[in-house]
DNA sequence: AAAGGTTACAACCGCCTAAGG
DNA sequence: CCCTTAGGCGGTTGTAACCTT
């Protein structure tokens, strides 16, 4: 007996969401919640698998998701985190929590792959790898990964637990720089979609007064205001959750559909190495080409 | 202006893990 | 323990938008 899938393919709609489904899943979730997801197609009336309204949620529709292209800061965390815990994207996403993982194995794959190619077509190194080619097929080197990962949870337990809380990394740094990039965002569908579905909230919201429950209205413009930053018309998201001034319930759905925030208190000792602008000789460009696992292990550990 | 090629990204697929019975 | 299953993750694909000729 096989696995059974995680829906009954029969009748399950798929393919892109409309605003429609959108709103009908964003309703659900403001008032009931994220999680089980199982239940969600069946309770909201939607034609979709518990998969599908899984990583509708996480990837689009939740918010203090930044979207845009990634400033040079971002890239230069992703590459060194890259190279230190290969393409485990759930992990380095956990260091860029307004990014989703689908949108940074996006950007990997499309742009920073192809950017670290041409370094090492000049510098003749391996791009990304975070090792020269003579190291690349070194011996025993997922033994030291896989180490050097277990000693970071180590650590990471011990500030934990000593209750050290040294402040948000991405409220410092990245953040400094944020609007840096030449490149403008790029203005995608989602934009516009977000924008119908804001719209559609914010009727909904006037329709529904219903709700005595303050909390679940002001949550709902709460949405609604992100969704209306994060198509701002530079381009950029600067959205509230950025400023950090976020509601309860953001919060909760927050916490809720990432991976523990406590993770990110914990870090310090790793989250300076990752900044420090010395590692990145100044533009960036060589960065992973110079590190390895050795300096990282010896400095972090 | 049209055709063909390229890029970007949303969404799907299938495997893995952990929790609960 | 073993089995089942929901949820999570990384790899891959499909396609719309954009670019080049």
């Amino acid at each position: 007996m096989g696995r059974p899938p995680c829906c009954d393919k029969v009748g399950v709609k798929k393919g892109p969401w409309t605003p429609e489904e959108d709103i009908i899943l964003v309703s659900y979730i403001q008032e009931h919640g994220p999680g089980n997801w199982k239940a969600i197609p069946t309770n909201s009336g939607l034609s979709r698998c518990s998969k599908s309204c899984r990583l509708r949620w996480t990837n689009y529709l939740r918010p203090g998701i930044k979207r845009g292209s990634f400033t040079e800061q971002e890239e230069n965390l992703i590459i060194h985190l890259q190279a230190l815990l290969g393409n485990r994207w759930a992990a380095i996403t956990s260091y860029l929590p307004e990014r989703t993982d689908n949108d940074i194995k996006n950007h990997w794959n499309t742009h920073m792959k192809k950017k670290l190619r041409r370094i090492e077509n000049e510098g003749g190194m391996i791009a990304g790898s975070g090792f020269s080619k003579n190291q690349s097929i070194a011996k025993g080197q997922w033994e030291k990964r896989l180490q050097t990962d277990i000693n970071m949870a180590k650590q990471a337990l011990q500030e934990a637990l000593s209750m050290e809380k040294p402040s948000f990394l991405y409220e410092s740094k990245p953040s400094s720089s944020s609007h840096s990039s030449s490149t403008p965002p790029s203005s995608t569908t989602y934009a516009s979609s977000t924008e119908n579905i804001s719209r559609l909230l914010e009727n909904w919201m006037r329709k529904a007064p219903k709700n005595s429950d303050k909390s679940t209205q002001h949550s709902v413009k709460n949405f609604v205001n992100i969704g209306a930053d994060s198509t701002s018309s530079d381009g950029t998201i600067t959205s509230v959750a950025n400023n950090h001034i976020v509601s309860p319930e953001i919060s909760q759905f927050q916490v809720d559909s990432k991976p523990c925030l406590d993770e990110r208190f914990s870090l310090s000792l790793i989250e300076t190495w990752l900044f420090d602008e010395n590692y990145w000789g100044g533009n960036g460009s060589n960065i992973v080409l110079d590190f390895s696992f050795d300096d990282a292990s010896h400095e972090l550990f």
